[in-house]
DNA sequence: GCCAACGTTGGC
DNA sequence: GCCAACGTTGGC
């Protein structure tokens, strides 16, 4: 009996392949600003120069979800984004260089920016990346954790 | 402005 | 391969 070539899939198989990973990624505010993301429709990240991070956004998948925190002058996590297409050549970077960029798209303010501190404070999100790492630009954030940010920034 | 935490670079 | 020097990020 000959193997089929390809597997049949259903309308679910994409739940079973992947569940949906939830990521935070940060920008200064005076660089690049969740205001003008949301004028822009959103954007390709780029500009991540670091390994570890350019691991994390080689691993979003479209549909993902993505915290939008602006460090240093605000230290708050002010939007939801989403991934709108799997990574691409970073076309701030040299041509045949390693770095990679995500199209985001904004997906909601949140009612209220959930500050450094209220994430320090919140024993549900001891073990954030965010915290723990805190150079790391582009992070992965558990869905618990993720549910947690969210309902902080709820009206 | 300072400093801790990293990451990178380059001499050996 | 080690490590000192240096650069960057980002909180405080």
């Amino acid at each position: 009996m000959p193997v089929p070539a390809v597997c049949v899939s259903s309308p679910f198989t994409h739940l079973l392949i992947h569940r949906l990973k939830h990521w935070l990624v940060k920008s200064e505010p005076e660089a690049y600003s969740w205001a003008t993301f949301v004028l822009e429709d959103g954007t390709a990240w780029t500009g991540v120069r670091n390994y570890q991070a350019r691991n994390n956004l080689n691993l979003m998948q479209p549909g993902d979800l993505v915290l939008f925190y602006h460090s240093v002058s605000e230290k708050a996590v002010v939007g939801l984004a989403e991934v709108a297409a799997l990574a691409i050549p970073d076309a701030t970077a040299e041509a045949g260089s390693p770095w990679v960029a995500v199209p985001l798209r904004p997906v909601q303010l949140l009612a209220r920016p959930v500050a450094l501190a209220q994430l320090k404070a919140d024993a549900r999100l001891v073990e954030l990346a965010l915290i723990r790492q805190s150079r790391l630009s582009v992070l992965p954030v558990r869905p618990e954790e993720f549910d947690a940010i969210l309902e902080l920034g709820a009206g």
